[in-house]
Order: C-alpha cells, then structure tokens, then sequence
DNA sequence: CTTAGATCGAACCGATCGGTACGATCCCTG
DNA sequence: CAGGGATCGTACCGATCGGTTCGATCTAAG
C-alpha cells in the first residue's frame, strides 16, 4: 500500500506514512530479505526521501521497532484497563489479546525478538530490552494487585509463558496455544497468591 | 579453531570438521552476518570443498541446524534419563540443564528459533517445527508420566516455558532465570497431575 | 508570481555477496 | 612409484547491496 500522495507536503506526514507502510513489509520479509530499493518501491517512496527521513537503513527499522513495541505495549495495557479490577481477568485478558494476534494471518512472531534474533546491533537488542521489560512491568503489576508472595518473579515466569506462547505461535499454527498459555498463567497465578498450604 | 590438517584425508571426517568449526561462528555472527569467504576463513578451509560439501551456503546451514538439534535434544534427553523415575525430578533435570546452557558466555537463544527469524525458508521453518517437536513429545512424555489429565495441553505448556524461558535468558542475563522456569514448570506439573480440589 | 523546500525517478558508486574455475599441492591407493 | 581424488589459494563472475547525487516536478508560503 503506498504512501498516500496528493496530500499536503507535510515532512512530518511523510515521515510517519513511510513508518507505517514499511513497517508490515520488512515484518513479513525480514530486515535483512529486502533491499532498499525494493522497499521503496513497494511503499511508494523514493530513496532520498527515505534517506533523508531515517538517515540510514538501520535508523528505519530503529525507528519501526519503537513504534512497535510502545503500539503493542499500549494495545495489552488497554486490554488490561478492560478487563475491570480482578487480577484474574486482567491476566485472562492479556492472552485474549495475544490470540488476537496469534490468528492474524501476517503473524509472525514477535517483530524486536526476531530482529534482535537477525541483527546483533546494540541499539536494536537494547530496543528488545525495552519491550520486555514493559511486558514485565504489565505482569508484574498484575502479580502485585493479585497479592503474590514474589510478584517480580511472578512476572518474570508469567513474561516467559507470553514470548513462549508467541514462538509456539509462529511455529504451530494449528491449536490453541494462547488458551493454553492462558490457562498456565492462571494457574500460576492462582498458586502464587493462594495462602501456602499446610 | 581452523578444521585439524594433517590427518588422513578423508572426505566424510571433513565435511564433519567443518560443520563441527562453523557451528559456532554462524551461532555467533549470525546466518547472514558473515559471509562464506570469511567464514571458510576462519574455520581453515577452501571455499571450494565447504561448496562440495554441502553445495550451498542454505545447504550448510541446513545442515548445522540439523545436527544441533539432535544434539540438543540428545543432551536434554539425557539428563532426563539421569534424573531418576519420578516425573517431578525428571522435569526439574531439564531446567537445571537449561540453567547450564544459559549461563555459557556463547548462549544466543536457540539457533534454531533464530534461524526461522532470519530466514523464511521453508526448510529452516520445517527444522524448529521438527526441533519443537522432538522438545514436546520429550516433555509430554513428562507429563504422562506425572499422570496429568492431559498430557499434550501440559506438554505444549512445558514447551512454552522451556522457550520463553530461553528467549529471556538471552536477553535478561541477570537472574535466575530457568530457575524461575523451573519453579513455574513443577508448579504446573503438580497441579496438573493432583486430584480436583472438591 | 516567485521562491524555497519536499519529493521523485533514475543514474551512479564502491563494496560485498554467493558461487565457480583453475592450477598447484597433498595424500591415499594400487 | 604412479595415478586419482581431495584440498588449497586465488582470481574471477554477475548480481545485489546500502547509500549518494542530480535535475525535474510539485506544493505551500510570501
């Protein structure tokens, strides 16, 4: 889908249409499975433009990566707020979501994972720090409302289930890996907070 | 560390010299971050016979990928069978394996999750679909054993661990990470395999 | 209407890529 | 000792890569 032209000459504008009709191209191709030239013509844009926007390629997917992550982040926060007080239901509703994600045809995997996976530059494995960590901030926040003993180690196992339902995913389409990453997580939680037994 | 010279030539020996010098360098840089002139460079061999043998960069790849997941899981597979009859133990022996895996100063995730991040090869894709398999029939197997009402849905939940696990392993090298795993994993075996609470 | 900046399209650059070819050397076999 | 296959080192190939440059075109602002 190419950037949309005819519209005002705004760098700004062009700036955040060339992110976002880039960004599902090198998801489905890979940072390193397109080239530059190629890319542009596909999102409708021309390499200086692009050049003059992001200075470089790397500076493209840097910048693709943190609108990722804080979309993604933001996207289960909501989730979270939905899903009303319970810890139990907001946890639920953290793997709702990612079955959301997990069904959508162009899934494939987690976009700073897999890229921290290809590119072994600092600032990109830095970005995938980040994200990971907003994903336990999320998750711990919830083992703390739901009264856990530890609940920075309960994020911590509850972040492992998210990033491992999400490779089981990408690998294994057919079943229902997100209710079953949902229903560890429970029963997780639900050992964690529940008073220790005799 | 150049593939020993001197010794007899033997054609089947070198192609094993060279997929054993090349697994870590490719483990290391990255599939495409290194390109085969400099690789054969580095593991001591002509470009001509790393070709001969395998035919194709993919084809080495393929190749390495192959043989470090039958490795892997032989090594998982082990220390199962070490750990005793009790289930409990068993699945407590793969995360202790896990622990001693992380902890190397070399660990970059699993280089077969990697690889199907990098490339979109169908035949990488196929090898972590064949990987992932062998890890769940090994921890399905686990949770028969344990008696779980469902074996295959606790499986799949064991292998999400095992592999979020590692992601974050490889991205949080702080804490204890497949010990935490390890503690979710006996948490879910146990209530798996009890009898329903009343 | 004029002007300055944003964009385009295409040519161009040096570097590197995966893969091939070839003569020289080495070692095992007969 | 003679021959054949495995290996080496190097040169070479066409393709592609990320990135730059430049004149033409377009648009918004004065």
């Amino acid at each position: 889908m190419p950037v949309a032209k005819g519209s005002t000459i705004d760098p700004a504008r062009t700036r955040a249409a060339v992110l976002e009709a880039a960004t599902p191209v090198l998801y489905e191709r890979g940072l390193d499975g397109i080239g530059v030239a190629e890319l542009c013509a596909r999102i409708g844009v021309s390499k200086e433009t692009l050049y003059r926007h992001f200075g470089t390629k790397d500076g493209l997917v840097q910048a693709i990566l943190e609108a990722r992550s804080e979309r993604l982040t933001g996207w289960l926060t909501e989730a979270v707020a939905a899903a009303g007080d319970a810890p139990h239901d907001q946890l639920a509703a953290v793997f709702d979501a990612l079955q959301r994600w997990y069904e959508r045809p162009a899934f494939r995997g987690c976009a700073m994972v897999n890229a921290s996976a290809q590119h072994h530059d600092d600032a990109v494995r830095a970005i995938t720090a980040r994200h990971l960590d907003r994903y336990l901030d999320l998750l711990t926040g919830i083992a703390a409302r739901a009264g856990a003993a530890d609940p920075g180690a309960l994020g911590r196992q509850l972040l492992m289930l998210v990033e491992g339902a999400t490779i089981v995913a990408a690998h294994h389409r057919t079943a229902d890996t997100a209710g079953q990453a949902r229903h560890a997580a429970l029963t997780l939680l639900s050992a964690a907070s529940a008073p220790d037994p005799p």
